[in-house]
DNA sequence: TTCCGACAGTGGGGTCGCAAT
DNA sequence: ATTGCGACCCCACTATCGGAA
């Protein structure tokens, strides 16, 4: 199959917002694929490499090319042409991968380049990703939706799916099942706002500690044990402390979720960046494992002794996870029989917090496992604090951004009268409030670059988040995590504007 | 030879708008 | 009304390459 057809069909999709039109016409691409083309063409229309990771990025991307005139690659070229590139290392790779990608880009028409554009850079921009290519397929081989979504989760992957399925019709599907040494997608959480609105939305529930750790699905298999991450990316070899302590438990054949989280000598947690550091590192896992030790924290059991349990009650998976695992490795937790139960739910919440935990995570006891899914069954709280800050800058928009500013530049007052930068947002706001700030920040600009346009700081504007963090790119050494737009203060003027020092005073343990 | 900046890739994420249910 | 998905981009970290010191 040529290329040239993804690229028109991608285009077409994009230009819909009907998802129904949007499945149909990937669907129909589908059905005209090659036996071969398939592994290749599901991925792209999907907006995902097969190769994962090329090296090459948006500044490679982004050097011209002049296009060729007629169409000509055949997809797998392309993609023969990518794994090639992708495996180039050593010395000089790097100016290799970008003449490979320089002579591949020469070889494709101009809409064909905006097409790999997008794929490489992962930002295809159609409307239509995993989840509508998996609706396609379905459509494409007459398989019902439910059955190929739940055998993508179960394989993690929707290539696998594809084959097996283009290949030998819907009675493939049946040859997905849960395995203990696969992994399979986690289920994620919606946020409340409160512990009483979880409760009060799932009644019979329990209430746990959310750590602010790296999520691992743990399967073991004998002797042979896995660690996958929220993406199902391998961390095997970077976590040897769990690979032996999954070795020392009872049972020999499990998929056990959960967290790890790097703890002090007190038992209270180190910040994420020390975690995330820990886990990122490969080089020297033998010293990274001694200076930051991290401990599991599990929460969910979803195979055990060759039992699938994912469509059991939470109930009967954390009886099974309590038979595995003992205590001290399972997450704190507290049962509530309903709204009744509100201030034992609130307490507990009080009480993670002073152990220096993010916030809770509510989740119904009635509910399956509903992997890959952000499930209404898991409801995450954190406390969620506020600032009024200055608006010092806004980036031009993409996308459907495109001619609005919307990412801000937010400031924090200085003792003398000056703002300190602390991070940015893009979050938040209505397509109403996109287009105000777009008018009034430029009757207050003062610069614009193509990209940045400065303004006089008087717009205050109230920004919600989740917390402070160390930071080497701000001047106050600190920056906002998750912040958002909750609404703009015209009536507030920027001399009344949050200081950095009652910010840092808020946040004493970043502060330090 | 060693150091350091730039880039790529991965972890953590919240909220909006729209289509479909 | 509610749910699911994709789009919008953030910051921090590590690893790697390639040129400067």
């Amino acid at each position: 199959m040529l290329l040239t057809r993804l690229a028109r069909v991608s285009r077409e999709v994009a230009a819909t917002s009907a998802r129904s039109r949007k499945i149909a016409l990937l669907a129909e691409l589908f059905r005209d694929a090659d036996a071969d083309d398939v592994p290749i063409v599901i991925p792209y229309l999907a907006g995902r490499l097969p190769q994962g990771r090329l090296g090459i990025g948006w500044k490679i991307l982004s050097r011209p090319v002049p296009p060729a005139s007629e169409p000509s690659l055949t997809v797998r070229e392309v993609d023969a042409r990518l794994t090639e590139l992708g495996a180039v290392t050593g010395t000089g790779s790097q100016a290799e991968r970008a003449r490979l990608m320089g002579e591949l880009m020469a070889a494709a028409t101009e809409d064909e380049q905006r097409f790999l554009f997008g794929l490489i850079s992962g930002e295809v921009r159609q409307g239509a990703l995993d989840a509508v290519a998996v609706e396609g397929l379905a459509e494409a081989t007459g398989a019902p939706g439910a059955d190929v979504r739940r055998a993508v989760m179960l394989a993690g992957s929707l290539q696998t799916v594809a084959q097996a399925l283009l290949s030998h019709g819907p009675e493939a599907l049946d040859g997905f099942r849960l395995t203990v040494g696969r992994p399979v997608l986690p289920m994620l959480a919606h946020t409340a706002s409160s512990v009483s609105e979880a409760v009060e939305k799932l009644g019979a529930c329990a209430v746990e500690e959310k750590l602010d750790g790296i999520r691992v699905q743990l399967h073991r298999d004998g002797d042979d044990v896995r660690i996958y991450t929220r993406t199902l990316d391998d961390i095997t070899d970077r976590l040897p402390e769990l690979t032996s302590m999954a070795r020392e438990l009872a049972h020999t054949r499990f998929i056990l979720d959960g967290e790890v989280i790097a703890l002090d000598e007190n038992g209270r947690p180190r910040s994420f960046q020390e975690t995330a550091g820990r886990v990122g590192s490969r080089v020297d896992v033998a010293t990274a494992a001694k200076t930051v030790p991290v401990s599991p924290v599990f929460f969910d059991a979803l195979s055990v002794d060759g039992q699938d349990l994912l469509d059991l009650p939470f109930t009967e998976r954390h009886a099974e996870l309590a038979r595995l695992v003992p205590e001290p490795m399972r997450v704190r937790r507290t049962l509530v029989d309903g709204p009744a139960d509100l201030p034992a739910a609130e307490r507990f919440l009080a009480d993670t917090l002073d152990r220096g935990h993010e916030g809770v995570v509510v989740k119904a006891l009635d509910a399956p496992y509903s992997a890959g899914r952000r499930g209404a069954s898991w409801l995450k709280v954190k406390p969620v604090h506020t600032l009024d800050l200055v608006v010092l800058a806004a980036e031009w928009g993409h996308g459907r951004r495109t001619g609005k500013l919307s990412n801000l530049h937010l400031g924090a007052r200085n003792p003398d009268g000056s703002f300190a930068m602390l991070g940015k947002t893009f979050k938040g706001m209505t397509d109403a409030m996109l287009a105000w700030q777009t008018e009034r920040l430029q009757e207050l600009a003062v610069e614009d670059n193509g990209y940045v346009v400065t303004v006089r700081p008087e717009l205050v504007v109230e920004i919600a988040y989740d917390g402070l963090q160390k930071s080497t790119r701000y001047p106050a050494g600190v920056t906002l995590r998750f912040a958002r737009v909750v609404r703009y203060r015209e009536d507030k003027p920027p001399a009344e504007a949050d200081t950095v020092g009652t910010l840092l005073a808020a946040h004493p343990e970043v502060a330090r």
